[in-house]
DNA sequence: AGTCACCTGATT
DNA sequence: AATCAGGTGACT
């Protein structure tokens, strides 16, 4: 289940596998109900003949960009993963294959069918991510700007931080870990937040995508994949209802907001 | 701001 | 059988 890191993992993984320059000799889609456009023929057509020319990540995109000026957006949702295989051992999650110049596959695999995948001209797929807030790893994304955003809005921080027009890439678990370290109870209203509390935030998220990058890279790149692999000392808060907190001791507390699980310690974050 | 829909598989 | 899931977009 992918957030931020393991989409990033997924495209060094890809950029590892020497993705870049190999040319797509043919596509087969296995399901036609998450492609766009959603003819598998018109699909293939776009994507026939052209050279991946490099891998990017885009808050949870992946963009392939293409010779030719075409670009192919993977949005891997719950349960999707991007990867160059010679052979598969569960060709029944395979959603699209893309055969490539040196053999291999490109193989899109999803068992829950959630993802999303689309072709189109670069400049159109530029426009459809023009919604995305900052990139919170990127140099623009500062403790003085996350400030200045958190004034305009009440909504609650839990879903603040969620909201992908603010900062982009941020999912449930990152939300929660970032703001029990950052001591913000994920119900206060964004605008409440204490200057020193964003600072902390701004902080702790940058410092957990970092160090979620490198471990999540590292499991992904060994034998059975991210699944299950993020380390134990990255979720102090995520899934850990009724246990103490590692800080105070009281029982972590799960509530829900806007239909999912939020994980937080009622006495370090308030 | 909340609820549902999209899907399937793992867990209770 | 029911509930849960690390995401998002389209509805109220």
């Amino acid at each position: 289940m992918p957030e931020l890191p393991e989409v990033e993992a997924v495209v060094r993984s890809l950029r590892e596998d020497g993705a870049g320059g190999l040319k797509i000799v043919s596509t087969t889609v296995h399901r036609a109900s998450s492609i766009r456009p959603q003819s598998p023929r018109e699909f293939a057509k776009a994507c026939a003949g052209r050279i991946i020319i490099e891998i990017e990540r885009r808050a949870k995109n992946i963009l392939l960009h293409l010779s030719g000026d075409k670009t192919i957006r993977v949005h891997l949702r719950m349960t999707g993963d991007l990867m160059i295989r010679n052979t598969s051992s569960d060709e029944k999650a395979v959603r699209i294959a893309w055969k490539l110049s040196d053999g291999r596959r490109l193989l899109f695999m999803d068992p829950r069918a959630l993802g999303t995948v689309h072709v189109s001209d670069r400049a159109a797929m530029q426009d459809t991510l023009q919604h995305l807030g900052v990139e919170p790893l990127s140099q623009a994304f500062t403790a003085k700007q996350l400030f200045a955003m958190a004034q305009k809005s009440q909504l609650p921080a839990k879903l603040f931080l969620m909201d992908q027009t603010k900062v982009a890439g941020l999912g449930n678990i990152d939300v929660a870990e970032a703001l029990f370290r950052g001591g913000v109870s994920p119900t206060s209203p964004m605008n409440t937040v204490k200057p020193e509390k964003i600072a902390a935030l701004h902080g702790a998220i940058r410092k957990m995508l970092r160090s979620a990058i490198q471990s999540v890279y590292k499991a992904y790149r060994s034998p059975g994949g991210y699944r299950n692999h993020r380390d134990d000392f990255l979720r102090l808060v995520y899934g850990q209802a009724g246990k103490p907190c590692q800080v105070c001791g009281a029982a972590i507390e799960r509530i829900r907001q806007a239909g999912r699980s939020t994980y937080f310690c009622s006495h370090c974050q308030c």
